[in-house]
DNA sequence: CAGGCTGATGTCAGTTGCTGCCATCACTAT
DNA sequence: ATAGTGATGGCAGCAACTGACATCAGCCTG
């Protein structure tokens, strides 16, 4: 991450990681599948904190409430990784190959809360629709801490976006 | 696709569509920006539709709404295509690589749809949620319609997901 | 302690996606 | 007829990956 944010993503060759690194390049793709793959080490961490704040919610919660309760959980931890979160945002913003790859993290978590539903006996597509839409609203909520440089934590802002989508979706 | 289709993607290499094509793999990336990319030819149409769909809907319309017009647009549109749009999604949904292209174009998608709400007096963060909602629904309906090898069409199945997701954001 | 197994690392060669540079060629405007 | 323009081809080269093989450390077993 130091060497994406000195030179960028793209002027930075793998052979250079690895240098950093005291590894070759050989074992770099060892440990990692991708160039892609670095910034988004911790990403199954956070994928299971969310599967397990779903799974833990009483029966008698709606969908949305449990997925509210998963965006929350992961809002609490971005919020104490705060620098770090930000920073890594802005190399990701500044890169289309990364962007892509953190949809398809996005995608794969809201796949996993999907299942997590299913389990707890909501058929599709309520399942899907709901972890869908709290994805959402977690990358809506997470753009706009990232942007606002300060102000409000991520929970609270996580909390008012949800608030928001339930206005949008009555209205409409 | 004719190639992507019989041998897969990954083993389809760039030479190769070029000879397909009659020219140069040099020529083929002038034309295409990535080996990927080809896939996604028609969908610049599709977010030009949507777009339109939202801007001409009646002021009164609320932002919702805007979004179910667009995405019953791209649902009749696709219907049209039916053959077509599934052999490509098999095609997409068989590599990664192409996933994550296709939910890039999902992104682009959603913000020229927030961008068109904000135009009609929409503020943020309504329109980039309500834009992402309707994104969410169009890629759950699209699923489905795909599945169900036949059954609905798939501006039916868009208005059910739509009417899905208003009862489970209601009942959280 | 010798020998063999395992897992992590290094080395090297090769493929493929992609880019820059220059040449060619068809077409068109003057 | 000439010059300019846009699309194409040819070629060289970089960087991301992959497969095959060698090496080496640790560790288990007899």
């Amino acid at each position: 991450m130091a060497l994406y944010g000195e030179r960028g993503y793209d002027n930075t060759t793998v052979a250079e990681i690895a240098a950093r690194a005291g590894l070759t390049e050989r074992t770099f793709f060892r440990h990692f599948t991708d160039k892609r793959e670095v910034l988004f080490w911790g990403s199954s961490r956070l994928q299971a904190l969310m599967v397990e704040a779903v799974a833990s919610e009483p029966e008698s919660a709606s969908p949305l409430d449990a997925v509210a309760a998963a965006i929350e959980a992961a809002g609490v931890l971005l919020q104490e990784r705060r620098d770090f979160a930000r920073q890594r945002q802005a190399i990701i913003a500044a890169s289309p190959e990364l962007r892509e790859r953190e949809l398809i993290k996005l995608a794969s978590l809201a796949s996993a809360l999907a299942d997590t539903l299913r389990q707890r006996g909501i058929e599709e597509p309520v399942a899907s629709l709901a972890a869908e839409v709290g994805i959402a609203v977690f990358k809506i909520a997470f753009a706009r801490w990232v942007e606002e440089s300060n102000q409000k934590a991520l929970p609270e802002v996580m909390r008012e976006s949800l608030d928001e989508l339930r206005a949008v979706t009555a209205l409409g």
